[in-house]
DNA sequence: TCAAAAGTGTTAGTCGTACACCCATGG
DNA sequence: CCATGGGTGTACGACTAACACTTTTGA
């Protein structure tokens, strides 16, 4: 043992982004069970050690799988958090005891991001309890996962700018240009005139106008669309500066 | 201890560009003393492992100081490698073992990229060798730097794409407009007429005009300018997009 | 008939690209 | 006087932003 080293676990942790049918983003958060905590408290983000033969994003697609029950998610590493303190509140040290039958005391952690459709069923083999909560809902949470979910809000935010595709991952497969632009709303800076973002994107080849259209509301149906990943991969260009 | 999990030790890794007088871009590479292996093997990324106290951010700015003598360098973490099998070479191991005083079987570090104008002394407090390369005459290293080495390139342009003003830290304190479009031509994909530049480029008003210029050039000689940090963080914007 | 949103068209302005032209300097 | 690069001007086309206008639907 050289004591002035760090020897340590390290883990990985996943803030899942979805878009809800209220035009906000979505995180998933689980449960972990510890007596003596208020439930409020009980929240996490989604996450684990990493295993001896496992790479760090061998280790996302596993607890994404466990998460989510779904096999290939997209996933995106974004930062390494080591802060010293990040794991010294009594309560975290407490839970870790027992969820790993071991004392640490110190921990570093590998922030990954992905997305999901929030209507995507969840079925983790993990945990009993999994649920979606809108970004400005977020309880406080332990260790520094708080920061790490803000930190996640600007990575997802150039993650869309420097790839528009990823995008898609969030809306179900047809969806109304109306919806893309509430999303793209919500995720990036700029604000564009609803006018100019529907014709913009009406006129990419890689996104395919449906027959079917909106039924029950209260104003001109709007047409359902759907993307197209092979004919914007042949295209490649980002088309959204 | 538990046997499923890695229990390990994490080092930071810095790759630090600079820019020579022939438009290549440089790398900085330490020299590692082994017996028995050859000079050509012996250089590598500078790293350090992290102290118990530190977090990464603060390990990469040692390690940088302890490499340079410079008291505050930029630097960005770009990303955590930890393939099970990036520390399995006979070589490594053994230098570990003499480095740290330990056996280390298997190690994970988180990669860092930095800039340095090329032409500042480099004072190294720890390492009796430390010595520029272009980026295609790096060397085969050990572990896997030549792996974070190539996906750093990927990141560097990212990250000027990003943040255009990081550029200044790669030239002079005093520049010409070719000088800096030789730069960006070698860190962008985007090819741009020069003429067009330089008429963008002297349009801003943070890239101010010296009232020196070259000298002993067979052609009209350029203009000196430099860069205003201040007065570039006023506009803010990123204006080469 | 009204409100609300879909969807199309027009126009003015901005910005990138290409290129012509003149300037300055050493050989 | 020629080659080389510095530096400025212009003109065209593409794209963006603002906004008017028409269409469709439920209440």
């Amino acid at each position: 043992m050289i004591p002035n080293f760090i020897h340590t676990y390290v883990s990985v942790d996943c803030v899942v982004f979805g878009f809800d049918f209220e035009n906000r983003l979505n995180i998933l958060l689980v449960q972990r069970r510890m007596e003596d905590v208020p439930a409020e408290r009980q929240r996490k983000l989604p996450g684990s050690l990493i295993l001896s033969d496992e790479d760090v994003d061998g280790a996302a697609e596993r607890v994404l799988h466990e998460l989510t029950g779904i096999k290939k998610m997209v996933l995106k590493q974004f930062k390494c958090f080591a802060d010293p303190l990040r794991a010294s509140n009594q309560d975290d040290i407490k839970w870790m005891d027992t969820e790993y039958k071991h004392h640490i005391d110190r921990i570093i952690t590998v922030a990954y991001l992905s997305l999901c459709k929030i209507d995507h069923k969840i079925n983790s083999t993990k945990y009993d309890t999994v649920d979606w909560f809108p970004i400005d809902e977020v309880p406080s949470l332990p260790f520094d996962h708080n920061k790490i979910i803000s930190e996640s809000l600007i990575e997802i935010r150039k993650w869309i700018e420097s790839d528009f595709s990823i995008i898609f991952e969030l809306l179900p497969k047809r969806f109304t240009i109306r919806q893309l632009y509430q999303l793209y709303s919500a995720l990036s800076e700029k604000q564009i005139d609803i006018k100019n973002f529907h014709k913009k994107i009406s006129s990419f080849n890689y996104i395919i106008p449906l027959e079917e259209i909106e039924t029950n509301v209260s104003h001109r149906a709007a047409r359902y669309y759907r993307f197209d990943a092979k004919i914007f991969k042949k295209n490649n260009t980002k088309l959204i500066k």
